[in-house]
DNA sequence: TTATTAATTCCATAAATTTGGAATTATGGA
DNA sequence: TCCATAATTCCAAATTTATGGAATTAATAA
């Protein structure tokens, strides 16, 4: 990942109403949600969270398609987790006592292929 | 983590220069890096560059000490993981194939743990 | 004390972002 | 076709952010 798209993505989400939405759809999974029910459910005038989608979806933090009348926004998991490598490049350095809070970022992570709450 | 602090978090690096700084400091490790070492390394003038760090500082990712006339600068990796945390919950719904790129991330950021390379 | 180096704060200009009212486009039903 | 609903685009005002020149504070050395 380029330093530039990093800095579209952080731009993103630095944002109250946006990172709302964004989680939103996090937690909407792949099926998504209608912009209108996301508009009512956050409280956020329909063409200012337009924009705010629209804000995602350039980059790439969003995905949206039509279903009839509706448009249906997902969150895209793969451009968030290209950001989260990012960040975490380079820290470590080989020395575990230097990041060791980044281990715990990682045992959450891992909940997909764990029993819930299992750390290791 | 609040919605607000994550927003001052990802302000903060949401922004070329400081993106830049915060991975250098990143890298640098728990021994920092120099005011002035930074700006020479990344071509900042001094007090750009103290504005730019004085708001990574603000939002807790910097931490500053004085070290005789120079002022050392370290990232913050407790504060950087909670902001991961806070962008990763409720992503998972235990269901694996939802966000297995998530569990990518934790392979890589079980470097600590681990020989380097090994991803599991 | 005086000079030098390091970094910061002050301040004003330039640039970018956020917001919502109004108008517009797209779909589906009567 | 005509109407209602869903969402978007256009536009302009208000706000926020970034930047660097100049002055200031802090530490050290002579």
């Amino acid at each position: 990942m380029e330093l530039i798209l990093a800095v579209k993505r952080l731009s993103a989400l630095a944002q109250p109403a946006r990172l709302s939405v964004f989680r939103f759809l996090v937690k909407a999974g792949p099926q998504g949600a209608a912009a209108g029910d996301i508009a009512r459910a956050l409280e956020i005038t329909p063409n200012t969270l337009s924009a705010q989608l629209n804000v995602l979806a350039n980059a790439g933090l969003a995905i949206s398609r039509r279903d009839g009348r509706s448009i249906i926004y997902t969150a895209d998991y793969d451009s968030m987790s290209q950001l989260l490598v990012y960040l975490m490049e380079d820290c470590c350095q080989g020395r575990p006592e230097i990041c060791s809070p980044l281990a715990d970022v990682a045992a959450r992570a891992a909940c997909c292929d764990r029993p819930q709450g299992a750390l290791s």
